[in-house]
RNA sequence: GCAUCUGUAGUCUAGUCUGGUUAGGACUUGGGCCUUCCAAGCCUACGACCCGGGUUCAAAUCCCGGCAGAUGCACCA
């Protein structure tokens, strides 16, 4: 099989390997080796250079580790666990919830453990195995949990998500961009969950590395600036209706999908295309991806739309790599109201509005001596509350209650006025709507050796085709035969290569085939050999992985041509 | 987390049932010889019984436990 060849060539020569292996491992984790660090920092790279260099996006880097406070504002520490439960006699797991709403089909979702187990008990549920009784439910919370301090008081939790550290500093941040929408904020780093059984590589890991960026625009206005660039590239969508009608994915225009309202905003399918850019410029091919549309039961709360960018893998089948959501304001709102800060954007109108508003004019002649010490909180207070609704309460009921931090007030007629006022009003406060496209590295790696991987069976070959600028050993050097004038001079070469910047490689093991071979499998694009002719002519071959085929050119020259092919400013047929 | 199967150098494997020499071979890798362009040949070296306990004079081999992997079930913001 395909899958097992990549895996062990690149736990052989050094791309992956599960960790901690003399310990007997660990599921879950993967340690990348040498050559595993340099593709993961190209690719890396290469996102840098989309989303911050292109996009104009910043980036930021914030804590692995979080207080508790700031994940039960996003919903992680209560929402992001399973109700389990267990068979007293088999042991069988099961989710709680499942087992209920199977048995009453009714949506049990949102229920404590107590009231679960107590539903359990009184529809006398039983193991859906043998029959058994169930245990008492409990939470299984995906994030690993840590003590933060020497006394271990406060609660820390690994970040299950890179987006949240984004999310937090958004003052800052806005006060960064200067308070204008859209701007965007990208996060490149590890992420932690506690999976309940990581199985399949490195494609399920307990600790993972994403690359997420957060655009923040105004609710109404979900264009994209440089949409009309893209709207004539197609791509190939599986929308949710399709799906539910087992249909076949369909090819369509950016701009179609959009004006056909398979996909939610301009933002949204700007994104997608840009994901599918990005895909193709590292190896992985149209064709075998697809964005499949979250269906309306699996979105998450958050979010109104959503696009997984999926790719099709001999093992696995098709496996979500880029999640691309709007996230609407379901973040900043709930950190607002968690953290009494107000992470609402003001929005100035083009115009300013002139309205007629009634206002409340406090007769500060009364007031003062009423509330004393609390009439300045009081008056503040007034400013949020609608001027209409106290002008009833006090007309209707000749008073107007009000409560502020547990003390009631009572506001008399003649504590106030009420008169209307023109009002010239700017703008108004709204929280930004997050588009998200959260980028799985580990798997999208996994994809890209899956993908680039070629068996030339007619020359016994076996290599990946990675990108010329994205291979993590750029050129290897070889004397022809392992004769000390020829090695001189590669040995020369090599140094000089490295001095210039790229990665190269000096071997003389074994016969000039079997180095082409070792070099081709890493995916060495190119590789420059030393004959005798160059004792000669100062010239030396440069060959091609993916057609063998080799030119000559001088060994001065070496390091420009690298630098040309490698940036695709030439052919390699053209030298 | 449960069940079944599996675990010998980097890789593939012999040996395990029936306990008993220095755990054998092939490929790979390192060094050398040879070699004027795609894994040739020759010499040579390095390298392994998943971990822990038990039975036994003696354990890769039998027993128990753990760990890991594969598969199925369950789980998968």
């Amino acid at each position: 099989m395909k899958h097992d060849k990549v895996m062990n060539i690149a736990k052989k020569r050094g791309f992956l390997w599960s960790s901690f292996e003399i310990y007997a491992g660990v599921a879950g984790f993967y340690d990348y080796g040498p050559l595993g660090a340099i593709l993961k920092n190209s690719i890396i790279n290469k996102w840098r250079e989309y989303y911050v260099v292109r996009e104009g996006f910043y980036e930021i880097e914030s804590p692995t580790v979080m207080p508790e406070e700031a994940l039960k504002a996003s919903g992680h520490v209560d929402n992001f666990t399973d109700p389990m439960t267990e068979c007293k006699e088999c042991l069988e797991v099961y989710r709680a919830d499942h087992i209920i709403e199977e048995v009453i089909d009714k949506e049990v979702e949102g229920l404590t453990n107590e009231e679960l187990t107590a539903m359990i008990a009184d529809e006398e549920i039983g193991c859906p195995k043998c029959g058994s009784q169930l245990s008492r439910v409990w939470n299984y919370n995906l994030m690993f949990q840590t003590l933060i301090g020497a006394k271990g008081k406060k609660t820390g939790y690994m970040r299950p998500e890179t987006a949240q550290g984004i999310f937090i500093p958004f003052k800052r941040l806005l006060r960064f961009f200067r308070g204008k929408l859209p701007f965007g904020v990208v996060q490149i780093g590890k992420a932690y969950r506690n999976e309940i059984s990581p199985r399949q590589g490195v494609i399920r890991l307990r600790e993972f590395t994403q690359a997420e960026a957060e655009i923040f625009v105004d609710p109404r206005d979900k264009t994209h600036r440089k949409f009309h660039e893209i709207k004539d590239n197609t791509l190939k969508l599986y929308p949710a209706e399709i799906q539910m009608n087992e249909g076949e994915p369909i090819e369509v225009s950016a701009g179609e999908a959009l004006s056909k309202k398979i996909v939610s905003s301009q933002m949204l399918v700007y994104q997608l295309y840009l994901a599918s850019e990005f895909l193709d410029e590292i190896g992985i091919p149209d064709d075998v991806i697809r964005f499949r549309q979250h269906l309306p039961t699996e979105m998450a709360h958050y979010a109104i739309d959503c696009w997984d960018v999926e790719v099709k893998t001999e093992k696995y089948g098709w496996v979500e790599i880029i999640g691309i959501a709007d996230r609407t304001d379901y973040d900043l709102k709930s950190h607002t109201e968690h953290s009494n800060e107000d992470l609402r954007v003001f929005l100035e109108y083009d115009e300013p509005k002139q309205i007629k508003k009634l206002a409340v004019k406090p007769n500060m002649s009364k007031f003062g001596p009423s509330f004393k010490g609390d009439a300045p909180k009081i008056l503040k207070a007034l400013e949020d509350i609608d001027a209409e609704s106290v002008r009833q309460s006090i007309e209707n009921e000749g008073l107007f209650k009000l409560e502020i931090s547990g003390n009631s007030y009572e506001l008399l007629p003649e504590h106030v006025n009420f008169e209307e006022v023109d009002e010239t009003v700017r703008g108004e406060k709204i929280f930004p709507h997050v588009i998200e496209p959260s980028y799985g590295i580990d798997r999208i790696i996994f994809s890209v050796l899956s993908h680039t991987f070629t068996e030339d069976k007619e020359n016994e070959r076996e290599y990946f085709r990675l990108p010329w600028d994205i291979a993590p050993v750029e050129v290897s050097v070889f004397p022809l035969l392992n004769k000390e004038e020829l090695v001189k001079i590669a040995l020369q070469i090599n140094d000089d290569l490295r001095l210039d910047g790229f990665i190269a490689e000096f071997d003389t093991s074994g016969t000039i085939g079997r180095r082409y071979a070792r070099s081709d499998e890493i995916g060495v694009p190119f590789a420059v050999t030393v004959d005798h002719e160059s004792l000669e002519d100062n010239m030396v071959t440069i060959r091609n992985r993916d057609t063998t085929e080799q030119k000559r050119i001088p060994i001065s020259d070496i390091s420009e041509v690298l630098d040309s092919l490698m940036n695709y400013w030439i052919e390699f047929e053209d030298l």
